[in-house]
DNA sequence: CGAAGTTTTGAGGACCTTCAAAAGTTGTGG
DNA sequence: CCACAACTTTTGAAGGTCCTCAAAACTTCG
């Protein structure tokens, strides 16, 4: 966190923005926050559920996510974030972690103290609302997390997350919609979809097979968009990409 | 919505001030929300998806499911509500309805403009914080969903909402944590759960001949807590009753 | 090049689904 | 207040999806 590396959120800001009018004051505001640039290997658990919640993080650079582990101790993913995302914003308002991160690549994360975050909803109702917003987007997500584990097939869960992993890398310029790098093992993804990985291989091959999808090392191919999208009943309105409503 | 039955949103208030301060003027100014009473019969799909959002609802009264439906027409309840709950105050933020609501037993519902809320937080950010802890409890109910349905077996789920039912409803005073009226059928629990009605029928029935609860017509007991608590795992952080962190 | 990690294959079995029908309960109108 | 209709719960049986365990093939990385 030395003077000379302050952290740069513009990136940060830029998301949050989306579509609304921010004052130039609450924008200095938030580029003022007293960042720290932090360093993480490949699988370290950065935060672990239980844990006081101290700071929350940006995400710089990486592929992280966010679980929960159950009694027997494997884990379920809830979510992933790459870059740009705000992984655990709403942390600020609550006392003890209800979730782990964990990384899935080497990654760089910015975080600040959730009392600055506090503070800074305080002082600005317009970025209240903006976090506020970005809380509800979670929600819908794991909103549609529980439709597609509790009612859909295996074939089709996999191939909705990997339709999301597209949409999301095309959205920060990391894909062009078809192709992209997903640096998690078949494992991760079985966490994440709540599978077991046998099942998961199996999955894949079939959407291989129906020349839905292509795959080698770590890429994945989109062959068959249209027909994927129709399978997996994808649809991206839930993201929210519109952003907030406004006052009018 | 005539002068003389002005909707008392008293009760509502008291549940986003537990634990932290809240201006007197916030407060006047939520109780002199414009809300509108409205009396809804017994499985009304009050809110449909994709209609604009308009307004948003408090429960003054009965039991009131949110759901998804997914293409082949099947519904995935995402939450219940009782009374008390803001069913849909996050939905201020966006334009489209992403889920439907629907009454499982006659209703009572008190709604207000989105636009009220927004114009709330924008003068009261004391306000704004707690819409947003609400949303973040929301989100905290689906996370743990998504766990629940995800890696947990029928009999787990069925205990684990149960448990969730019986400790809400102690909550706000109708249930001694034991014993509670359920006015919804098996095959709503199914649309819950994610599972098909006959399981849910067999999974009550081991439950039943375990000794762990009792039934008879809508009323469930349980009869051992300890033990139910302890295969269902459920722990009740995940509903956050302690309520928001305050800015230090 | 060898070791560790990851993906793939096979087999047997548990859990949950679907379909269908019987039994029981609730609500309504005569 | 009873009779009947509509709904809900329960039972049975067959079958599919997904799981577990275990080992082999392949990749990645030091």
């Amino acid at each position: 966190m030395s003077a000379h590396s302050k952290p740069d959120l513009r990136a940060h800001l830029a998301k949050f923005m989306r579509g609304r009018p921010i004052s130039k004051e609450a924008q200095q505001a938030f580029l003022d926050l007293d960042a720290k640039r932090q360093e993480v290997g490949m699988y370290q658990d950065f935060v672990r559920e239980g844990e006081p919640t101290e700071r929350c993080c940006f995400v710089e650079s990486g592929l992280i996510s966010r679980y929960k582990t159950w009694r027997t101790g494997g884990r379920q993913i809830i979510s992933f974030h790459l870059r740009g995302d705000f992984i655990d914003l709403s942390s600020s308002l609550i006392k003890i972690q209800d979730h782990g991160i964990r990384t899935h690549t080497p990654s760089v994360l910015f975080t600040v103290t959730c009392n600055d975050i506090l503070r800074l909803t305080a002082d600005y109702p317009e970025l209240g609302r903006a976090f506020w917003f970005d809380t509800l987007v979670d929600a819908a997500i794991f909103q549609k997390w529980t439709l597609n584990v509790g009612r859909r097939t295996a074939r089709e869960r996999v191939a909705h997350l990997l339709l999301e992993f597209a949409y999301r890398f095309e959205a920060i310029g990391q894909s062009d919609g078809r192709e992209f790098i997903l640096p998690i093992t078949q494992a991760d993804l079985a966490d994440a979809v709540g599978l077991s990985p046998v099942h998961i291989n199996r999955s894949l091959q079939w959407l291989r097979s129906q020349r839905l999808i292509r795959t080698f090392s770590k890429t994945v191919i989109i062959e068959d968009m249209e027909a994927l999208v129709a399978m997996a009943d994808f649809r991206s309105a839930y993201l929210h990409p519109e952003g907030p409503r406004e006052l009018t």
